[in-house]
DNA sequence: ATGAAAGCGCTAACAT
DNA sequence: ATGTTAGCGCTTTCAT
């Protein structure tokens, strides 16, 4: 492994001129430049992260801090923040917050803020969809880093998230603009949130539209689940199971609900659309195979955002620590018509 | 933040009996041990990973290279990996090996080998189904660190999978044993095989299962898809549509496509299992929902397994460099029995 | 524009 | 068992 000291005497200049070279610094001669680089080229000479992080304090490596590291969301912010990431040269660093009750998860997760965090192996912190409580917050900000949140919003913190209340008055109002009157909603279960209280956020739009388009709200229409597929799958099959109710539409907190509840109701024997419209939120990657309409965010675009933040942070910039809401877009395929005329 | 010379302060000892009580080695006096760490406590210290690094030349992180950072496989070997790491003290930064043909996914892939995996910013790397050319094994090795891959084998590299073969003669020899003679297949395309020629390899599995038990290879009833459950759902339809075939078993390469070939019997009007059986290969988490057989893999314990193997062998154990070969279950639910008299 | 040299904060011989 | 000290391989003033 070739040292910058043998790249300095190769290219016959000092190693501070190959630091700065390397670096892209300006003020080098393109000559000098030019003789640097190719004596780097021919010893395949390439910076050591760690001494280069010690002597100049910058590590060029961010954090990632998440609850699951499965899951549809959670995966494609990865996926995003590292797209951006590694576009500037900067690595990614995995940390999973255990927010579990698995054994041994609340002392895992004391020991990443009080040790993991604090060993100076990052710049700066994504911190995705996590629940924190103040004291963690603060230890958070403590570690004297730029830290931006995705999913969810955290106080003194610059956080990118979907605007929950604003894509589920989306998904009610298109079921109501087509006609619809019976709204069912499968929202997430407050003791199931997992998902940054995601779930009565979206319920409580839910039920204002419904309030504003002059509809009831029925307690016997509202159900919910886990988030995931068989949850909506179950909460589906009782709701549409209920002869007292009989809704023409279904709006869910998710789209793995929604598509559990297509399938929920076509056990029930219910046709979609003809006899139940579904809309669902997330713009799930198996969302177009169902042909369900829904409420689409770009969690990989948040991941992104948070990054470019990060990076502008980095260098320097001041970033407002304020909430910005991401776009989202009502996707309309073939789970939702107006209401038809039962057979 | 406090560095290791106030500790040695407070502690009154000198600054490599603070390194080394915080190391855990073995040669300091109860006493001595329990002033530093008190010590240390107190000024809330916690050793800056770059400086230890520098300074001892291991980073205690390690390095995961994956093709694809979504994907139920994958996203469970980091998070296995992720999870034994954690406990070992280590952190995991992820590496995204590009093999699409987006723009710029050429140089990014060069980039990342001749760059960003050299500077040394970890001790060891995971390599995930990762298809390497002969120069690129090289190149990993050339970095002097311990590799070890899941998911498909790589030449002189220790590594962690499923036999394909094995697992899809178990899938095939379910159904046989059942009593079934006419068994479909739906496996990767060649040109879509993302996975490490998995679909090759279990196609093969297939047909000399099939011939073992004296049963005709019939071409009609095989045909491939990408994985996914779009794909399965195609692949099947055409495999169920065609009138000149009648199987009353399908035997898919994954799970995803089992459950879209779930989906296509139903919207053929055949019922699963009565008219026909489907075992998948994953024991993907849906799997359960759907009622799905399947011969089940963990990747959860693979991640964790490699990242065993690494810590032992920079422990400085002797790690053979030959493939091992992960468990795997036949897990019958109920899309898998006997052919039924056909109504 | 470039060079000299002083660290960055820790670890590991080596010495005691 | 503990202390002394020389690096680890860079970056960054401060000079020139």
């Amino acid at each position: 492994m070739a040292k910058i000291q043998k790249v300095a005497e190769l290219a016959g200049v000092s190693t501070a001129t190959v630091s700065r070279t390397l670096a892209g610094k300006a003020s080098v001669t393109p000559e000098t430049r030019a003789r640097v680089e190719a004596a780097a080229k021919e010893l395949g000479y390439v910076v050591s992260a760690t001494a280069s992080s010690l002597a100049s304090g910058r590590t060029r490596n961010v954090g990632i801090v998440m609850p699951f590291l499965t899951g549809w969301f959670f995966t494609r912010v990865l996926a995003g923040a590292h797209a951006t990431l590694a576009d500037a040269g900067y690595d990614l660093t995995v940390y999973h917050l255990d927010m579990s009750d698995a054994t041994g998860a609340a002392e895992r997760r004391k020991r990443l803020f009080a040790e993991v965090l604090r060993r100076k192996r990052v710049d700066a912190f994504i911190a995705v969809s996590l629940e924190l409580t103040d004291g963690e917050i603060d230890e958070l900000h403590a570690l004297g880093k730029p830290v931006v949140g995705v999913g969810g919003e955290m106080k003194g913190t610059r956080t990118i998230s979907l605007d929950d209340a604003a894509a589920m008055r989306l998904a009610t109002q298109h079921v109501i603009s087509l006609g619809h009157s019976v709204i069912a909603h499968i929202g997430g279960a407050p003791e199931l949130d997992r998902d940054f209280r995601i779930g009565a956020g979206r319920r409580a739009a839910y039920e204002a539209t419904l309030r504003e388009a002059g509809l009831v709200v029925d307690e016997r229409l509202v159900s919910s689940a886990d988030f995931t597929m068989d949850g909506g799958y179950r909460a589906a099959l009782q709701l549409l199971g209920d002869p007292s109710v009989a809704p023409t539409a279904l709006v869910c907190a998710s789209d793995e609900m929604a598509m559990g509840a297509l399938l929920a109701a076509r056990d029930l024997g219910r046709e979609v659309p003809h006899d139940l419209s579904v809309v669902g939120i997330d713009g799930h990657t198996l969302g177009e195979f169902w042909g369900l309409t829904t409420v689409a965010q770009y969690p990989e675009d948040q991941g992104r955002l948070a990054a470019e933040a990060l990076l502008r942070e980095l260098d320097g910039d001041e970033v407002a620590k304020e909430h910005f809401s991401v776009p989202f877009k009502l996707v309309v395929r073939r789970s939702t018509r107006a209401p038809q005329p039962q057979r």
